[in-house]
DNA sequence: TATTGTTATACTCTATAACTATA
DNA sequence: TATAGTTATAGAGTATAACAATA
């Protein structure tokens, strides 16, 4: 029942076949899910640079400035330069971003949330106890990419 | 802490990036997430028409052509006629699929296999309920699907 | 030279629309 | 006419490779 075997096998198949429906359940007018789940990050953690920003969402940098540019095309978040380093690009929620933020996750989660209230209360407290899991194994590091970036 | 509103958002986010993580995973030389799914189902399930595997795993038609079209070409699954409605095909397992399934499988859970070793028995348990939550959660029925398709 | 970010390009997965064959 | 499946086409999301600007 608990063989790490059988868990890895069920546990991917069901994230991915949730990630594909809720895809498809996003309501048309609002933001991806990519595009929440940056926003999310820079409403969080920013002002931040592109390059942390991808780090944290584990893209690369080209990933993040599509999703920037879209962001910045919405009025949701701005880059600026970094005066101490020209190179790099500060990335923050605009005063828009910051009221809408919510609102847009809380439209863009309501097909999920009418499904949760289906559940009892002791599957929601697994399944926000999973959530935490699974943040933390998408996050999880490793050896080669350890060996790639000496973050130190 | 179990708002069903801060879960949603929490367990959506957290899906979305466990998956893309899954995906960047994969070893390159297997089969993909996709395919694996699809294949699994008819395992579990085939034989099966192609309309009913599309529905169980929950994409269009044109999907699911795409997908059974690979994993005929890597021998893993086949495609017959049904001799009572030639309209119809159906979808079942190769031998070769057979024998190397449980294997595929495996090795494309390599990396979260190892990873679910950093965590408690405890854990493993949640994850293992929650699993079975969120599979339940990505086929929830809905009153737009069931008025489009009246399946009984 | 090394680093940061963007642009160009390509691939996967999925969808809708149009089509073919069959019922 | 309606249904089952495929082909054509498009869009989202991601990657690698090539590039420009700066350190």
């Amino acid at each position: 029942m608990d063989d790490p075997l059988f868990l890895a096998s069920d546990l991917r198949l069901a994230v991915h076949r949730l990630a594909r429906r809720l895809r498809v359940e996003q309501p048309d007018d609002d933001l991806t899910l990519t595009q929440i789940s940056a926003l999310a990050t820079i409403w969080r953690f920013g002002p931040l640079t592109a390059g942390d920003l991808a780090q944290r969402e584990r893209v690369r940098p080209p990933s993040i400035s599509r999703v920037l540019a879209s962001l910045e095309a919405a009025g949701l978040a701005q880059r600026r330069e970094n005066p101490r380093d020209a190179r790099q690009v500060i990335v923050s929620v605009t005063p828009a971003g910051d009221r809408r933020i919510l609102e847009a996750v809380r439209m863009s989660e309501a097909w999920l949330a009418e499904r949760l209230q289906m559940l009892t209360a002791d599957e929601h407290d697994v399944l926000a106890k999973a959530a935490a899991l699974m943040e933390r194994l998408a996050s999880a590091e490793e050896r080669s990419l350890a060996d790639r970036r000496a973050t130190t």
